[in-house]
DNA sequence: CGCCCGTTTGATTTCATTCAACGCGTGTGG
DNA sequence: CCACACGCGTTGAATGAAATCAAACGGGCG
């Protein structure tokens, strides 16, 4: 089972999941945060819902009626700014939680990057549910402080200067991600394309594209192919990123 | 009463209070989330605390033991990067909540702009509370939310090529959230410094200065002093951000 | 096999950083 | 009461790095 484009579900259980870390407990919080019981009260209210690569989830603007939990795929959250030209907010991945709104409207939009499933979650319920069930809501605000902190990390990797250390950051950035999901650690899964980077990273195309060049001509990274990359010299890229 | 340095206290009650905005419902959502009887709740296991200019509420690393809900002035929530430069994540306006902790410790450190009152939260009363009372607790997920849209506005800002536009932006965030907190919205209030503003929309101080200048001569903006700048021009303004 | 999208590479231009000096206002001490 | 010093802000000139425009390349998919 689940031998489809997907990642295995959670230990055992099915229904929604949510990867978050612990707001002030003890250190040996584990990655998810949701327990069997609640999981299954999610599952009630959610339909598994499959886009393609390159299909919209929602739109900015659209009455925001439902949440997604991401099962599979990658997806890219962005707006289009007054110029014209889109600024990615953030990428999500399996167990991110997607489609913030504000006053019912979704201020993002959100596009599948590879191929995805998630599950969707009306909000109506979900809120129903939210103020019945305090521990649920609780890991709920779990999981919103550690996208603050992403955030806040994104917005700390803008201020970079050079397009080296962006890119260097945001490859540690992808590194951590893909760590904190249990991963293997010893290539990078790059599946944004040198686009998406540069509009996350503020920063043209080209600019990324020669980054990562002069990054391997260095000797730090090396690539197995345009969306694989290892990172072979930690401390040189630790440099590269301190040295603004 | 309240005629120290402080702004007055919401409608009538006294205790912790807390503006954002709706994630679902209605449009005519109130700035205010809590309830008196919440507030109520909070403030018996709250203190209120006051910090001086320059003072800090809390460091980076520190075990975070509390949880600050500003009464008033004006906060910087900064760290500092390898490079030694520090970078400042948010300031923090009365109403707002401040002290986001990561596995018990501070991620950042914050530190008082002007005068400082605060409501003082212990962490572990306030997680009891909070696994209580659904509804505080939902409407800490508002402000959460609310804060996290911040952050991504504040990346959003980050990735302008140009200072002039990184300033413009600058003050037109400033300026809602002063609408935000209900004051007049003729002048903008601006306690930081230019270095702390270069700091946080990622320029040099000079950036800074140059373009608030630039803007002035353009009779985008004018001054009545260093602190306090009025709009004159709101569509030159926009002009000026939207061209990057 | 050939097309097309994404990527790489190159030359020019532009703007912010940097380093440096000066001005201004405030608070302090003689 | 005045002089001075210090922090903060402004202004100027030179350097450097990324954006932009443009063209060639490569890999994947039909």
């Amino acid at each position: 089972m689940n031998s489809g484009n997907g990642r295995p579900l959670g230990p055992g259980a099915r229904g929604p999941n949510i990867a978050a870390r612990a707001l002030w407990g003890a250190a040996g919080y584990p990655g998810q945060v949701l327990t069997e019981e609640e999981r299954s009260q999610l599952a009630v209210i959610s339909t598994v819902a499959r886009f393609g690569k390159g299909e919209l989830l929602y739109r900015k603007g659209d009455h925001a009626d439902a949440v997604f939990n991401l099962i599979g795929g990658v997806v890219k959250s962005y707006k289009t700014q007054e110029n014209g030209l889109p600024h990615i907010a953030d990428f999500l991945f399996p167990d991110d939680l997607i489609g913030l709104s504000e006053e019912g409207r979704y201020v993002n939009t959100a596009e599948a990057i590879t191929a995805v499933s998630a599950y969707r979650i009306p909000t109506p319920a979900l809120e129903v549910r939210l103020r019945k069930n305090a521990t649920l809501e609780f890991n709920v605000i779990c999981k919103l402080c550690h996208e603050l902190r992403e955030a806040q990390r994104h917005a700390f990797l803008l201020t970079r200067r050079h397009a080296l250390a962006k890119v260097g950051l945001f490859l540690e950035l992808l590194e951590s991600l893909q760590a904190g999901r249990g991963e293997h650690t010893d290539e990078i899964y790059v599946p944004m394309t040198r686009t998406d980077i540069g509009n996350y990273i503020g920063t043209s195309l080209e600019a990324v594209s020669r980054s990562l060049r002069a990054l391997a001509a260095r000797g730090i990274i090396g690539f197995r192919n345009r969306h694989h990359i290892k990172i072979l010299d930690r401390a040189g890229l630790a440099a590269v990123v301190a040295e603004n």
